[in-house]
DNA sequence: ATTTTGTTTTAGAATAATTCTTGATCTCAA
DNA sequence: TTGAGATCAAGAATTATTCTAAAACAAAAT
């Protein structure tokens, strides 16, 4: 049978990174999952309490900080703004439209390693590439307001 | 003669930004200028108090950011620790160790732009490079305390 | 030179995101 | 089942940053 991508997955990789599965942590895990944007905690908060009500706003920020932690998800983030999530795993970057705020995976070539120079010694453990500009659908709309 | 980097430079940047130049805003600029490390607002803060006792915190936060602003410097963040300032104008990446807390510029090579793919009709204005990990001396460090 | 207008500075209050604290609850292993 | 340790919830606390309002200042217009 085919792969589930959903819950044995984010069971295993729960249970393989060393945090304990406890329902919060799952729904907050499924919440995130839910929609392919880059919610914020709060906004994972708000949509946690539609399946559990009991949830805490400090308990998506504990769930949310042990999930990074044990690299289920990332956090990602642009300037001073609200951290969002992001449950993508692979390798990508990310592009912060500054009109709308959409926030988009980029994905990544193998070449961009060569990009950089660390001095010699240096151990580089992460790399986070972010990209602000314009999204398409804003650029379209600006073409055609200016007509 | 040579061409000075110091004052004329910054004098020229500001006012062909369009910012004002003012007394706290050079002494701002100077402060920052005058280590190559990457100062958080409080630390310009701290420096700048020693040549004008009467500048306040605000103002430091208000000349930095009409700095960034007219593009005399550039304002880094990594993670959510608080924003760092970087004088240097050339594009670079930023390199932060997560041991000493100590953040290096990093040249970047021109092959980086075609490190990413954006969707078509994107415009990308900014693109920013984190690394994170430990530095030379730090791993050069634990290396020789683990003998 | 004086008035006007708009900008900047300052000090302190306010805000917003996040973290901390505490006691209650839960989980797992012995 | 009991005990140790982890997690949860609620709200307080913290921290970086921004805002507010009044005073000082600067440039432009009279």
């Amino acid at each position: 049978m085919p792969t589930p991508i959903s819950h044995e997955t984010s069971h295993e990789a729960m249970t393989r990174s060393g945090i304990r599965l406890t329902p919060q942590r799952r729904h907050v895990y499924e919440s995130l999952m839910a929609t392919p944007d880059h919610p914020t905690a709060l906004e994972v908060f708000m949509r946690a309490k539609k399946g559990m009500p009991s949830i805490s706003l400090a308990t998506v920020y504990n769930c949310l900080d042990a999930l990074t932690e044990g690299g289920v998800i990332r956090q990602v983030n642009c300037e001073r703004a609200s951290s969002r999530y992001c449950p993508n795993l692979v390798p990508h970057g990310h592009f912060f439209c500054k009109e709308c705020g959409a926030v988009f995976d980029i994905p990544l070539k193998p070449s961009l390693e060569a990009s950089w120079e660390v001095p010699s010694g240096t151990l580089v453990s992460h790399a986070e590439l972010n990209l602000r500009g314009t999204c398409g659908s804003c650029t379209q709309r600006f073409k055609t307001s200016k007509l």
